[in-house]
DNA sequence: CGAAATATAGAATAAATATTCTATAGCTGA
DNA sequence: TCAGCTATAGAATATTTATTCTATATTTCG
């Protein structure tokens, strides 16, 4: 039977989870008077638009006054609507909540010995494979492997800090027979004709970016050969024109970072695109 | 050049999907002022939380004014923040809420897709980074820090599936400042006689090892410099007679394994060294 | 059936949030 | 260096949106 609002807002304080809340909702929702039950139904069926939705917005999804709603919000154990939207922003954004709590203890905690040190990059690297999974663009992963799949020679550059990424993808193309280049640039010969029709060109690079590498690409792109470029934003001046823009976010430790998840996606790249020629 | 704001908002109507919006983005990005710059940066690394924040959240984020943003809404096409918000919350559909969930759904794509293979990579790299942490022999490392810290220069040497970790390292101590040389082999050559009193070697190799380092390790050793070595073993042939063994374990995925343990190491030894140093 | 308790709708209010405006600063090209 | 632009910041304002309040309707139970 349905008691006071007040008595089931005293029980239980507001659900920290969203599995909690979903918990909740299915046990109280047997016995509640006709406009509550109306929002639980609603709700339920659409919580994942909490997010993005007005109060007003749900209650003509629900075909409730707005003022039902907010009671709803209540009995579930929330102030009100906002603060239970909160919980939902927070949990179904994509990133973490505490995201950027844990980015500044990770930097606050510079100082130290060297075994701290790297309890700070193994955070680092996990944040960033963490971020890498969640961030990961199947669509434009699926036509770097086509394209690559498809050309006659792999070409691959990267500079500074990304050559080492570079470095392990020629590796890795070597290992699984690909035909692959890779444009080092020792003796600042720049290899541009070694582009040819067919060819496809991986790119990587992150601010600030590489003359040499936005130039190889830009050749590339007169040449018209197939162009994947692993980056950091999609505004990057490599992605333009590109086939397959793939972005990755490093999580930074002080000054420096590792290429954690950008050598995790090179290396699955480099294998689908082995097994995809196969 | 960049001309006016009202001059780009005639030519193109409000983008209707996000894809036009990133394109559109991409394609304005490069020749925007500062501040508009910074705006479009922060969006197109977070465009997923347009849909659930509110014009301050997202100044706050790109570090600009509320009213930067409102003059960016304008440029990219739209009559304002909430005409831009609109799009995307009807688009909205919410990433998984955890880390686990999209890790078990990637894995469940196709066996052998590219998604599936990010996701067994992330896996592998975050069981390395574990194995890391809970194997790392501290005072090793420390002696490692030591050794690198007095030395006059630090030579690198890692072939094949090491190159790029070498490389890395190279980069790092470039970056601080810190005297090194990379033996890359460029022309077969060995540059033996670059090993000189007073210097340290950082050797980085596993099975099966490539002779050319495991012959420098030697060479370094009857030069009496200082070793360090990154290896897999304690009875790796790289040991003997070494100042400091690193030890590193690679979980792996198949017939490929990614370095990510053994980039972390590096980068947080290499940091270590850089401040010591100072 | 009738009194007490509870639920409801809609208007009134409060708070948050977006948007516009204006003075100032910073460029750009002569 | 200066004139004529464009960009910028921050305050002022408008708008949207959440929340509370109150009169009325509905239910519950003796």
């Amino acid at each position: 039977m349905w008691r006071s609002a007040g008595l089931a807002n005293l029980d239980v304080k507001s659900p920290m989870t969203i599995e909690a809340f979903h918990e909740r909702l299915a046990r109280i929702s047997d016995d509640l008077p006709r406009r509550m039950r109306q929002c639980a139904d609603y709700i339920a069926a659409h919580s994942d638009r909490i997010a993005v939705s007005t109060v007003a917005e749900l209650a003509a999804g629900a075909e409730v006054p707005p003022s039902a709603v907010m009671r709803f919000c209540q009995i579930m154990g929330f102030t009100g609507f906002s603060d239970m939207q909160r919980m939902f922003r927070e949990a179904y954004a994509p990133g973490f909540p505490d995201y950027a709590t844990r980015l500044r203890n990770l930097k606050g905690s510079a100082h130290g010995s060297p075994s701290a040190i790297v309890a700070e990059f193994v955070e680092a690297g996990r944040l960033s494979l963490e971020a890498l999974t969640k961030t990961l663009d199947e669509g434009a992963l699926q036509r770097a492997v086509n394209v690559l799949a498809r050309a006659g020679m792999v070409h691959i550059v990267g500079r500074r800090r990304s050559f080492p990424v570079a470095a392990y993808l020629a590796y890795i193309f070597d290992k699984m027979a690909v035909p692959a280049m890779l444009h080092d640039g020792v003796g600042q010969l720049d290899h541009r004709h070694a582009l040819r029709p067919g060819d496809a060109l991986i790119a990587v690079s992150f601010a600030p970016y590489a003359e040499e590498t936005v130039e190889l690409v830009a050749e590339a792109r007169r040449r018209r050969l197939g162009i994947v470029v692993m980056t950091d934003r999609v505004t990057s001046p490599l992605a333009r024109g590109a086939d397959a823009v793939l972005t990755v976010t490093e999580v930074d430790f002080g000054a420096f970072r590792a290429p954690t998840a950008t050598i995790a996606l090179s290396v699955s790249l480099a294998v689908a695109v082995g097994s995809a020629r196969e």
